[in-house]
DNA sequence: AAAAGTACTTTGTTTTTCAAAGTTACTTTA
DNA sequence: TAAAGTAACTTTGAAAAACAAAGTACTTTT
């Protein structure tokens, strides 16, 4: 048997990097606002966690207007796609003891 | 929408825990050098991280001897089966949308 | 008797996490 | 027009977690 936790992803390690991953997999793009509201984060644990996951290219930003206001959204990159994908995978596969 | 990872187990947020888990849940019982050898962790970080689930009651040491050697060996408790199995079902559930 | 193995504990550094406060650039209300 | 509010951060600093390396006590192998 190979070691079941090498294929795992660090940066999933992160119950709110893989909340926020959750929720970028399955909508075109969401708010800083909603994702605060959703996961019940602080301003700046949310933007450090979002910054993780930009630097490692798993999303990306978009800054646009509400009117004249001022709206930043977040999308998943096709990088992150298959990186969380790879990371679920791996997860079934150990729990699944292939 | 309700927060989604308000569910998930910050003891399996370590992809270390996660492992030890997925193993002694299908394993009756596994020794620390086959766990340190299929993890591929040093003895302090490996104790450290059963350290975590033994306080949390997720699983129990036992101690044997093969002839008069000893043998420490891991068994996953009723509540770190059941606290597992709730985990991976948030995640699903996560994951799904729900 | 020396070297190696088992299962740790201890020590100390590095990394990560997080809250709180500060900041910039607006917009809205009084 | 001044004060207050909102959005989306950044900075700061403290606490917690992760980790490697060394130490320990005991046993077994060479």
């Amino acid at each position: 048997m190979k070691n079941p936790i090498e294929a795992l992803n660090k940066i999933f390690d992160s119950r709110i990097r893989l909340g926020v991953m959750s929720i970028l997999i399955v909508n075109d793009s969401i708010s800083f606002n909603e994702l605060k509201q959703l996961l019940e984060l602080t301003d700046g644990n949310l933007a450090s966690h979002l910054n993780t996951l930009e630097q490692a290219e798993y999303l990306k930003v978009q800054k646009s207007f509400i009117g004249k206001k001022t709206n930043t959204t977040y999308i998943i990159t096709e990088l992150g796609r298959h990186a969380f994908k790879a990371h679920l995978d791996a997860l079934e596969k150990m729990i699944r003891g292939i």
